[in-house]
DNA sequence: ATAAGGGCACCGC
DNA sequence: CGCGGTGCCCTTA
């Protein structure tokens, strides 16, 4: 899959994330092989994006916080929930069982 | 629980 | 072509 530049094939990992699973920056750059802070790089990129059909609102961070979004938390939370997610204060309640893993 | 530091890819100057 | 600023973060003290 690894075609272009890092950011596409953030962008390109994003868009395998099923509906209703979320995934971490860190498994990102994990899965990109990388080593080192790359889901800073990861960050950079989602906040980037150009694609507006890449569902970048499924990236959360590790702990399992929602963490940040370019429209704002509110909706990337907002667009969690319609796909049938639990969030409480900021915080996915199921992650476990949400989470996806690209392997 | 809060605070600070750290190191990667991209873009503009 | 080189350098510094930027960012939806993570780890450790």
């Amino acid at each position: 899959m690894k075609k272009g530049t890092f950011f596409e094939d953030v962008y390109s990992l994003c868009k395998k994330i099923p509906k209703g699973r979320v995934t971490t920056y860190k498994e990102i750059g994990r899965k990109l092989g990388r080593k080192g802070q790359v889901y800073r790089a990861v960050g950079v990129a989602l906040n980037r994006n150009p694609y507006k059909s890449v569902p970048c609102h499924r990236v959360v961070l590790s702990n399992g916080r929602v963490g940040g979004f370019a429209r704002g938390v509110a909706a990337k939370i907002k667009l969690l929930k319609s796909e049938g997610l639990l969030i409480r204060k900021d915080k996915i309640v199921d992650f476990d069982e949400k989470f996806f893993s690209f392997e």
